[in-house]
DNA sequence: ATTATAAATGAACGAACATTCATTTATATT
DNA sequence: AATATAAATGAATGTTCGTTCATTTATAAT
């Protein structure tokens, strides 16, 4: 039998990342992805059963890859601030070095695939992510809260800053760029906050 | 001449919010939306000029809203603390009150139009929202930064429990609904964070 | 009452869409 | 070398898309 070329499988997920974050999901089709990707459309089915499929396991492929690139040198046994520094650094890092993946994801995370990604992404890191905040409250390194109230001081500013980062502009200022003098100052004022 | 039926704007209008946060923007079209709204699809284009015009028209309208009220009972001569309360009890209230409105702009703010939006929305707000931070630095109400880091902490974290009470749960609890305990803890913290 | 004019329409347009099908091609196994 | 089989393809399928067009309808102005 002949067997597949996983270049021709790598080139359809490279192309689809790059023309959803261009294009958005509308905008994005199959006969425009095999023309970039230069397979057959009919290719593309062989590796996916449809559209969705196709668009839902990229999104969890690169969902876990975000998420276990976060947890690089990161160990449980961490001060919380330690910790949560490890984190960010990873998350931005990640970002720097492919800033179109996190774009992808972002446009993921707010559309309404996002549902069926979460389903598909390995609890692992559900289960990091809270063993991680539970330890630190209980270690009175954290304020007690309710997981989503920690994770939005704790995360949501970051994601922020990389949003303004990649439209290179905020509301107010037409220049922005994100370095580690932004990236440190929002850090050290999360710690503040969530620190009793 | 024959007049302008307001009503049907208003149906457009409604069905295209509707749809759009129950579809997305790929799975929205002209010709559904004009069987909801129950009007010709040749209508919508005496109202508007194309597809994006609409969406973006109709995003820039639902925009100006949130911001507008967002601002109610705010004046520039309010602490630093005041101001900020009141635009996140704004902000929450008018979601609470909006729901749809408020996942429609959100869906837009990461789609490829957000840019087109942004410029068609009133610089007003933006300097209203600009100067009310620079006040408050130069009060030593709130700790010197840009404006982008300040804006990160101060309202990323609303608008992530916000998204957390839509999808209705998070990534680690089943269930999620966000009440004014929360809301009171998060502007807690996020103000111990900004103040000097 | 008549006229002028813009609103409103249903049907139609070609283009683009997701997906399938009949055929060819490459390779692992025999 | 021959065979079996899954990969890969270009062309075709029917459907849905955004938009336009010829026609009718409602109303303000005459």
């Amino acid at each position: 039998m002949r067997t597949r070329d996983e270049g021709k499988e790598q080139l359809i997920k490279e192309h689809s990342i790059k023309m959803i974050v261009k294009k958005g999901l509308d905008g994005f089709s199959i006969q425009n992805l095999a023309k970039a990707a230069k397979v057959s459309p009919a290719t593309i089915y062989i590796y996916y059963k449809d559209k969705e499929d196709l668009i839902v396991t990229i999104g969890a492929e690169v969902f876990e890859e975000v998420l276990s690139h976060s947890l690089k040198n990161f160990t449980p046994d961490m001060s919380f601030a330690e910790g949560l520094k490890v984190q960010w650094k990873n998350r931005a890092d990640y970002f720097m070095s492919h800033p179109v993946k996190v774009q992808f994801i972002e446009q993921l995370r707010y559309s309404q695939l996002y549902v069926k990604i979460g389903k598909k992404i390995a609890p692992d890191f559900k289960i990091a992510m809270s063993q991680f905040a539970h330890k630190a409250m209980a270690n009175k390194e954290l304020v007690k809260l309710p997981f989503e109230v920690y994770w939005s001081i704790a995360f949501a500013p970051l994601y922020q800053l990389i949003k303004f980062h990649s439209e290179g502009k905020s509301y107010v200022n037409e220049q922005f760029q994100l370095t580690d003098k932004e990236m440190n100052q929002s850090l050290k004022l999360v710690l503040k906050a969530l620190k009793p």
